[in-house]
DNA sequence: CTTTTGCGCTCCCCGCCGCGGAGTGCTAAA
DNA sequence: TTTAGCACTCCGCGGCGGGGAGCGCAAAAG
């Protein structure tokens, strides 16, 4: 990769010049010309000075021009320079920070506060949001319970760390008393409980060996009944571990109504894989961190920027959440509402009494 | 609503012609034209003659053409001709019929199946699937159950209808041991178990009237509790009761490809209130039913065409699925999918033992 | 009466042209 | 170093014309 421009080896007249360009595109979408420039930069400038200095910028990759005789555009790289050294962030206006606040509020269960969150994001922004589900490295079994619906049906719930329940439904190969049930989820919340889920499932089958001699028959086919809902839960949710909203704001985009662009940039939202990845290398940022256009790896991403911000609660990163638009968005509105969201997100998240 | 054609007022010649009309038409997107149905229906007649009988058929409003001296297209009302009287619906293949048990296979829990419905349905016909999650009329309690997380923080487990499970978690204003929690547990089943969720919200509040004598004070505080549980089971999952896969199907069909009028149905897929309508109309339909373009009376769906089937288990109406996709769709495959993912998914539903 | 032939007409699509506008790069002057 | 002037490039747009597909109508054929 190409060294990124640092503002230091530019002249302020040419950093003013590429600023003002930038953030003319970004209104209009249209490349800018130096004639525009000269009238509204207030350096009082001839359009010909001005176009020098526009050529050096683009010798330098900031700028391009998609004809020799259109206006210019800012590179991957150009956007870079501008969200890095000459971007002044919003100051967001109370009201939107209350709207931010109460749609945040810890009022239900997990999975629906992230899912208010996305949509808050693609609402407030007009773009699209997405929203990393929490995935604490350390999951640990908190408690186990045994619900009997039938005699061989049998209700396993899982209470994980501290607020997240999981339930699956097994069948036995032979009945089981309620007493029975109690005995062998005592026996289980003895010996797992406050363990990691990976090293429960791994070691079950161990601990079934040790035990054999110990306890008694129904203790065996018990044990072999809890591996049963361990492995189920190992298959299961793997995938939805990111929530998208707003897609169709990007439809507005003009410069995106590419149909099959478009199209692509869906289905990769709902094979999750890119984003996923993207996101994940975001979350030991501290803070904001935006990828630019082509700068994601990811060609889906092309002419798209994705804002996003660790969220974290109890002292532990959680998880991320971002915005996905058109390189071209107003990063300097986009950067404080994804900031403060996974603040308040965070706080939302931190364990209520 | 002005009537439907039926097959019987028009001579069998016609019907030919029309039908063949129509399947071109599904097959290449572009109007047809007189030349071209003589050269393809096996009637040795001129184009002459069939621009005759094609101008008849415009008059009876089952086709029309865009432009004066373009083919002719068939019409909303065209199309109902043509799938009621005309089509002969396509034999699944086995391999297909395979597939398709295999996706539906009953083995993990009821929202899990559902989204593989959804997406099944969606890949194979390339279109877009929609599956409306059983809403059974009665959803009768069947288990209640306590299960402490910290002396105030309880989880509250319903079992609902054979599998269903809902949980969430309620702070209450005083510690609760789990004997206490146990005798609640009890005690609620004792009175609730069997009975309708609205009812058991509905009459909570009297029974905790009813019983503030001969009970004691815990038992009292319990009643309280069950009643925040009720009450915050009310406020969840109303709306997520649509399951979609495959939007993105519907941006490769070329016809379709107005980005604001795609924008739009994406739109009312999120929103899900119309769709839900349009899908409830087709509850009590026995077996498929088709709304096509304009007569499902919501003009996002305006060039599309829905394709229902109501599923069923255990002799009771559960909900409906479809698929969702051009006019011009090829509704002698699609029909029978969709018929058969009813009818396996309502086996996989059958509450097996 | 039905079907066919023949003919004139309509309308779309596509490529072509020419023009105005916006913007550039270069050179020479301030 | 900045500005003015100028020639040049390229896009976008509207108008034009020809080819193609298809239609309707009228008259002839069956």
């Amino acid at each position: 990769m190409v060294s990124n421009i640092d503002s230091s080896q530019l002249s302020e007249r040419s950093l003013h010049l590429f600023k003002s360009l930038v953030e003319h595109f970004i209104e209009d979408g249209a490349p800018v010309g130096s004639r525009t420039l000269a009238r509204d930069s207030k350096l009082n400038l001839s359009p010909a000075t001005i176009r020098n200095v526009m050529a050096d910028l683009e010798a330098l990759g900031l700028l391009n021009s998609p004809h020799i005789s259109a206006g210019r555009v800012p590179t991957a790289r150009g956007y870079r320079l501008f969200v890095d050294s000459l971007l002044s962030v919003d100051h967001l206006d109370s009201t939107e920070v209350e709207q931010i606040a109460r749609e945040l509020a810890p009022k239900d269960d997990v999975p629906a506060l992230m899912q208010r969150a996305s949509s808050m994001l693609s609402d407030i922004t007009r773009l699209a949001g997405v929203v990393m589900l929490p995935r604490p490295e350390q999951s640990r079994l908190r408690q186990i319970e045994f619900v009997a619906l039938s005699a061989r049906r049998i209700l396993v719930i899982l209470v994980v760390n501290e607020r997240e329940v999981q339930n699956r439904i097994i069948n036995t190969a032979r009945d089981f008393s309620p007493a029975e049930l109690q005995q062998v989820s005592n026996y289980l919340n003895e010996i797992f409980a406050g363990k990691e889920l990976n090293y429960v499932r791994a070691t079950i089958l161990d601990e079934l060996e040790k035990m054999k001699e110990q306890v008694n028959q129904s203790m065996q086919a018990a044990i072999e009944m809890a591996q049963t809902a361990f492995d189920a839960e190992a298959t299961t949710k793997p995938d939805d571990d990111l929530l998208f909203s707003g897609q169709t704001n990007l439809m507005d985009v003009a410069e995106l109504a590419d149909i099959d662009r478009l199209k692509k940039l869906f289905e990769s939202f709902n094979q999750k894989r890119d984003i996923l990845h993207l996101l994940e290398q975001a979350i030991n940022a501290d803070g904001i961190q935006i990828f630019i256009g082509e700068e994601s790896g990811y060609d889906v991403l092309d002419n798209y920027s994705v804002v996003t911000a660790p969220y974290e609660a109890d002292g532990q990163m959680l998880g991320v959440l971002g915005v996905i638009g058109p390189t071209r968005m107003h990063y300097e509105r986009v950067i404080p509402i994804v900031d403060i969201t996974a603040r308040m997100l965070g706080c939302a998240l931190n364990t209520r009494n």
